[in-house]
DNA sequence: CTGAAAGCGCTTACAG
DNA sequence: CTGAAAGCGCTTACAG
């Protein structure tokens, strides 16, 4: 791709509205209008005009230029805090993103994807650099620097998941509510004995045990809340929540979650229940059951959190907590388009709804 | 989000560079350097702009003025003819569009997705209204109209597994060879009565049996390509491929795979193996076949194509054939961002690999 | 129905 | 190191 550093060079002979008014004779105005205001002149004229076009080999309007005179961009920036592959990798995240896009692609508004990976200079210009009249941001922690820089902008936000502030509008889930019933769950089946198997609490790339502390300052907020509702729910049924062991593991993946099921089964005392705080972390858990030749929910159950698609078609089939992610896409991509009071931004909370399976059942021993 | 019609409305009183150069009694040009040559003023003076656009609430120079004056928008568009959520809802695409955003992500350069559903209207606005550097087009179909306005852009294109002409560059893999060696496992595992499952061979909404002149006329080249390597092989081996029932449907989704799947079992002489052109319907023609309690391998054999990830999870393992999609999209970034001569442009084709699972066995009866 | 004028906000050689 | 000038390509009231 040519990538010069002038202008001239890359546009060099391209014809612009003023050339094919030059070939006609008549005002860039009127060819304009053409375009974007067909009302505007008379259709012998319009025809005449595309006739000259297709002859130069003139494509319409500049889309840079117009964007910049209209003041709008008619596209929509999706920022991720992960590397933009994650978009493309979490099953939770594609999702999401399906239901964004359905409702931009209602109003023919372009999506634009917005890498912003850890690497602190390139933060500000990926999100200062975005010709976009509005953000959706998904993942972004509590203490998170381009926080800032999207302030800067001043365009409408809406944030996905974490980062609830006052300033923003927000769709989310109940986590809290969501989690603490599928501990319930477990409870009700005996379980006394839990482990639980999470992604990032902090940015800082912590793979391990996170204590009490680590949880409690934990700036990813969704997970704070899901570790939350499973301690409520515990501590409710009178079990201490300190004790229960929390692995701590990135990224989101299968492979990450079966390396944390092997920490957890290797254990001194191991888990008669895991639960873990995504779907794809629990594919993991179950994956290592198996290859250890350990009957799930015989010896182990598991639980997994979103309801993905496989949660369903795997064997056995995952316990979880549905999210309405598709729903959540969606509502995200209508938020984007309304029209809203800065001074109080709206907030959307979706309901979840516990999907029991076949990978829990009562506690044996 | 306001939408004003005019950007006065929507900017009035947004901070510009001349804004920061007026408090500063300096000139706009400085303000400029300060943002994007900072080796053309002092230090101090660099902080003293900063400073001004804080304190005012400037968040850098405007991102479309920006694109507009240099002539390039740092952005690449990724065109699907289908609906924009198949970007993210087809498994495939999916893990293709992860290989594109890695190699984008590593140069700075955004992705601005482009919907272009089956729409007549729509589809010139979304190409001709797109702010960006270059494109990848997935699965445009040879006969498609979007195709003339992509070229009258004169921007550097990279076609990914369709549309193969000589005037932009390609991105695919040997559909051909591909398909032709799990027809030839199968074959050498005794089967002789096939059946056969593929998505669109072309854009008409057709549901059903494809006949003979129907595939020979498919103007999606991957599902033309898969289906011939089918026949080369059957025909190889004696077998007649125009008896052989093919059946179409879509979208690409086991929901659809499982339909597919019912209709050749009901069949008076039902097939011994199923071939399906994707993992997604192969996925389906399982889940149909454990719905009937009819055993795979024992009774029927599955075979897929793609070797999506859920392909080795899944119960029993689905025998595929293998294609590199995360490297078909790192080639298909990398080919968008070398510059080529236009008269020649660049093609890719990759490998593919039979992956031999336990959804396959020898014929019974 | 058509066109002259103003201006969107910026970057870049170039002169000093 | 700094600034005046030119211009990227377009849209939109407004006057005729």
């Amino acid at each position: 791709m040519a990538r010069d550093t002038t202008n001239q060079a890359r546009t060099q002979g391209r014809p612009t509205l003023q050339t094919i008014a030059d070939r006609l004779k008549i005002s860039r105005a009127t060819v304009s209008n053409a375009y974007s205001r067909p009302d505007q002149l008379t259709a012998e004229l319009r025809e005449k005009i595309f006739e000259v076009a297709r002859e130069i080999g003139y494509a319409g309007p500049n889309p840079a230029a117009r964007k910049l005179r209209r003041g709008r961009t008619d596209t929509i920036g999706v920022l991720f805090t992960e590397e933009l592959t994650f978009a493309f990798s979490d099953p939770a995240a594609v999702t999401l993103l399906r239901g964004v896009s359905e409702v931009l692609s209602s109003r023919d508004l372009g999506l634009l994807l917005l890498p912003s990976p850890p690497g602190a200079e390139k933060r500000a210009s990926t999100i200062l650099d975005a010709a976009v009249d509005g953000f959706i941001v998904y993942c972004m922690p509590d203490d998170d620097d381009r926080y800032h820089h999207l302030m800067d902008r001043r365009l409408p936000t809406v944030m996905v998941d974490e980062h609830r502030t006052h300033e923003t509008a927000f769709v989310g889930i109940d986590d809290r509510g969501g989690a603490r019933s599928v501990a319930e769950h477990l409870l009700a089946l005996g379980h006394r004995r839990f482990g639980v198997v999470t992604d990032r609490l902090k940015p800082d790339n912590h793979a391990g045990y996170a204590d009490i502390e680590r949880q409690r300052t934990a700036t990813f907020g969704v997970n704070l809340e899901r570790l939350g509702g499973y301690a409520d729910a515990l501590e409710a049924a009178g079990i201490p929540w300190e004790p229960v062991p929390v692995i701590e593991d990135f990224p989101i993946s299968p492979e990450t979650g079966a390396r944390c099921a092997q920490a957890l089964l290797d254990r001194e005392e191991p888990p008669t229940a895991i639960i873990c705080t995504s779907d794809q972390m629990a594919l993991g858990v179950l994956e290592a059951a198996r290859s250890r030749g350990i009957d799930v929910p015989g010896t182990v159950s598991v639980a997994g959190f979103d309801d993905i698609d496989e949660a369903a078609r795997i064997s056995p089939g995952l316990t979880t907590v549905r999210q309405p992610l598709l729903e959540k896409g969606r509502a995200a991509g209508r938020l984007i388009l309304d029209e809203w009071d800065p001074a109080s931004p709206p907030t959307v909370t979706l309901p979840t709804e516990l999907i029991i399976r076949e990978s829990t059942g009562p506690v044996s021993i």
